[in-house]
Formats: structure tokens, C-alpha cells, sequence
DNA sequence: ACAAAAGTGTTTTCCTTACACCCATGA
DNA sequence: TCATGGGTGTAAGGAAAACACTTTTGT
């Protein structure tokens, strides 16, 4: 029997950032896409993502494509989930049993507005709106499809929407964050409204906006030092 | 400069688990550790695990020591966390950057009673309790925390108490678990019968059990066909 | 004046919490 | 018969759901 450190897989770990925002204005949940350009998949939407260098940690490689390619204020980032099944990437050949690549997502939340994309001019780089998501290189589509549901999921107990919204919004803004991610009946407007009020961690800023036609709504601010104190009770945003 | 390849992390990767059960007789939460042989940390103990080979997924290789360890009839498995930073395992050298080793961890709960420990006379395998965990190799102890971590959010939101108690067994049983892993303050055990037995999952099979003084308890089942049917509707088990 | 959006209030219902209390057994 | 744990019931308080209604703007 050969020595056992032969059987051993070797991996080559790449990280793949689900980066959402939404965008105010026309109501839409967005993805990032990167256009690939290298060998497998060429010219094929993927996910940004990067292979991890030496030295380097798992969430300073998710930092790094970031940073390569967008341009932010404000981000939030966690880890998704790790994708490793062998014949997930085409450059194992199936038979030979050379390398394995893994992928490490990561989940990330950054305001469309603060948000300027990088483009080199060499590499496609785009928002897409959640339902015009093209085909995507890899196993993307399914860690897309899992980042989503991180989002919906998140949306309902934790503050992740002040990290999508722009730092001054109205009640009306979150609540169509709320409805284009969750659907439209997740709940009533003016129970939502009293509920996340009463939670007490978002401030009237007192500044009025108007947008066409209607009454104008105050413009409402997260305080993170409220919510801070608050943050171990269990909290529902719904 | 050297071409891009060469800067890239080689990495072998490791799939750790966190293998949780309970003792109803002691009531204490008990988590599975091996004493390790090879050559970093030997003779310490560690969560188990192993490296992955070629072909083998990562779930995989979670079973693949899950069997190797231990005899079982049902198991929970998921994955938890991938731990990857640089220098969490000695064998990668912190100035020759040679191998990288990366941790995959899963979180498994299986039913005491029906785990039987595999010894195989060379390696020691132990349940211990949560309070009497002893130094553990590499960066486990924080693996094991985050594990635990999972474990008690998971309590109050999904049924995973299900995995770990027998197969019957009494609202008390279910209620020292509870109060066990959350703490003794969580909920008044009166109410926490009436909201569990709301759910509707639960059937009485009629049969009493007596242990030692007091009133004898009806012994419960979980019954996944009448749970799978309001399993996405929310639910708290507090 | 009217539509549209913001914001307030009310009612009903249901769940949570905190108990008090009865029941069945072993010692 | 008493301690012990199993099991039932209830009253007070609060949150959730549904909906009516008022306010302030643009057109």
C-alpha cells in the first residue's frame, strides 16, 4: 500500500464573495458579477472571487477581491458556508485526481450608493438584479441561491438592512427593502412601522423628504449605540 | 516576478466535528474527543478528525470518521464553520510557507445510548463533559465554542433535541436538556410543556415510566411526518 | 379637489408569564 | 403521610394582525 499522505487530496482554496446591495430607486435586490477572463469558464458571469495566497487568511483573500473591485465606505462581511465536493471545478480532471478546489463563500452587504465598481477596462464587472441573474461559471448559482437565503433569513432577526440602505432612509425605504426580499405579505406597513419604532434604535433625524406626490417622511438614521445595548435580547424585525 | 501561481496557498484541508450527546442519567451535554497519535500535539486530545482524501467530499469524510469512531443508528450532521487562517497548525512553518492547513468543521448530535465508542486499544476516545473538556490540539477549543454556540441557538428554533434524546422519552427528560444546555432561567417547565405539546409533534405513546419518586411521566415520541408539515412555518421552542 | 404616500390609533385575538393547584407514586 | 416530580388551569399583561382614519404633499 503506498504511504498514506498519497490519498491525501491536495487543494488549492479559492474564495467567492456573494455581494448584495439594493437599489432605492428602482426597488431591486442586486448581485455583483465579475466577467471571467482565465481558463475555465472564460467570458462566463461568475461570482468575484479570488484563490487564497500564501500567508494569506480566508477573510483577508474575501477582503482583498473587495477591494479590487469596488470601492466603499461601509461593508459587512461574513462567512457563507464552504463548498468542496469533488467535480466542482472542471480543472480536477475527473479521473486523474490532481488538485481539488474548495471554495469558501463569504456574504457580504454594501450600500449601492457608496459603492463605486472598479472597472479595468479589461474585466467585466456589473449589479444584477436578482431576476436576471444569468448562467454562472461553477457551482455559483447554488451559493448565490444560499447567500439569498442567508439574507432573508438575516433580514428577520439582525440589523442588516441599515448595511444595504444608505445612512439616512425613510420607514418607506425599509419597509420596500423589506417587502422586495421577503414578499409583499410579510407584513402591514403601519404595524412594521410601530414595531421597529418601539425597538428604539432609530432616531428621527427631523430632515423631511419628499418624493412626488404624498406627504413627505422624515428621514430615520440607525443609532448602533441603541442597539448595542439591546443586541443580546432576542429582537424581531419580521 | 514569479508567475502568479507560485504565490498561491497549497493546502491540505481537515474536516473536524463536533460530535455533541447527552447523558440523561448524569444530565450533562457530553462532547466526543480522541486522543491524537501523530506528530503535532500528540497525545492530546482533539475533536475528530481527519484529512480529506482524494475523491471524498467533505461530508464524506465527516461520516468517514464519524464511523470510524463511533457505532450509531441516527445522526444530525451539518456543516459549521471553516476555520483557515495561517499558523493554526503547526506543520505549516511560519516563514517557509509551505502547506497550509485548513479546517472544514461539522456539528453532528447523536443519542448516547445508541453511540457506541469504537476503541480500537491504540487510540483513546472519550465523551466528556462540557464543564471537564481538557486542553485540547490546534485551535479546537474554539471550534468546540462555536459548536456549542450552534447547539443552543439551534434548541430554540428547531427540533435538534430530538436527535440527541432517545427515541421516547418524558417532557422532563426534554426540559433538563433544555435547562442544561440554556441555562436554568430559559423558561417555567409548566409553560414549557403546554407550548411544546402545542407544536403537535409530539405523541404521548401511553406509556408511564417511573423514576424513583414523584408522579410517573408519560414517554413522548417525535413524530417527523406531523412536523414536516409545519416545518417552515416559524416556531419557537424557547 | 383628488390621489398618493406618511403617520396615528383602535380593536380583537392570541401568546407569554407567572403562578396556584391537583395527581400519582416511593419511601 | 409526606416529599417528589408529573400534569392541569387560570388570570394579567403584552405583542401581533387587521383595519379605520388623519395628515400633508404633488398635480
Amino acid at each position: 500500500m503506498t504511504p498514506k499522505s498519497t490519498n491525501l487530496a491536495n487543494f488549492k482554496v479559492g474564495v467567492d464573495n456573494v455581494i448584495f446591495s439594493v437599489d432605492m430607486a428602482q426597488n431591486r435586490v442586486l448581485v455583483l458579477l465579475v466577467m471571467r477572463q482565465g481558463d475555465p469558464f472564460s467570458g462566463q458571469w461568475s461570482l468575484p472571487g479570488t484563490l487564497v495566497r500564501q500567508g494569506e487568511s480566508l477573510e483577508a483573500a474575501a477582503y482583498r477581491i473587495l477591494a479590487e473591485k469596488i470601492r466603499f465606505k461601509n461593508i459587512y462581511l461574513e462567512q457563507l458556508y464552504t463548498f468542496g465536493g469533488p467535480d466542482r471545478d472542471p480543472r480536477e480532471s475527473p479521473d486523474c485526481f490532481g488538485v481539488r478546489y474548495l471554495s469558501v463563500s463569504y456574504f457580504a452587504l454594501v450600500r449601492f450608493e457608496e459603492a463605486q465598481l472598479i472597472a479595468d477596462g479589461v474585466t467585466g464587472i456589473a449589479w444584477y438584479p436578482l431576476e436576471r441573474v444569468p448562467e454562472l461559471a461553477f457551482d455559483h448559482h447554488q451559493i448565490l441561491e444560499y447567500g439569498y437565503q442567508r439574507l432573508r433569513n438575516k433580514l428577520e432577526y439582525s440589523p442588516v438592512a441599515f448595511d444595504v440602505l444608505p445612512e439616512t432612509f425613510t420607514l418607506g425605504d425599509l419597509y420596500q427593502l423589506y417587502t422586495s426580499v421577503l414578499g409583499e405579505n410579510f407584513s402591514d406597513y403601519s404595524n412594521f412601522r410601530t414595531r421597529l419604532l418601539k425597538l428604539g434604535f432609530l432616531s428621527d433625524t427631523g430632515v423631511k423628504v419628499s418624493r412626488g406626490a404624498g406627504r413627505p417622511a422624515s428621514l430615520y438614521r440607525f443609532n448602533s449605540e441603541s442597539f448595542a445595548l439591546l443586541k443580546d435580547k432576542p429582537m424581531v424585525f419580521i
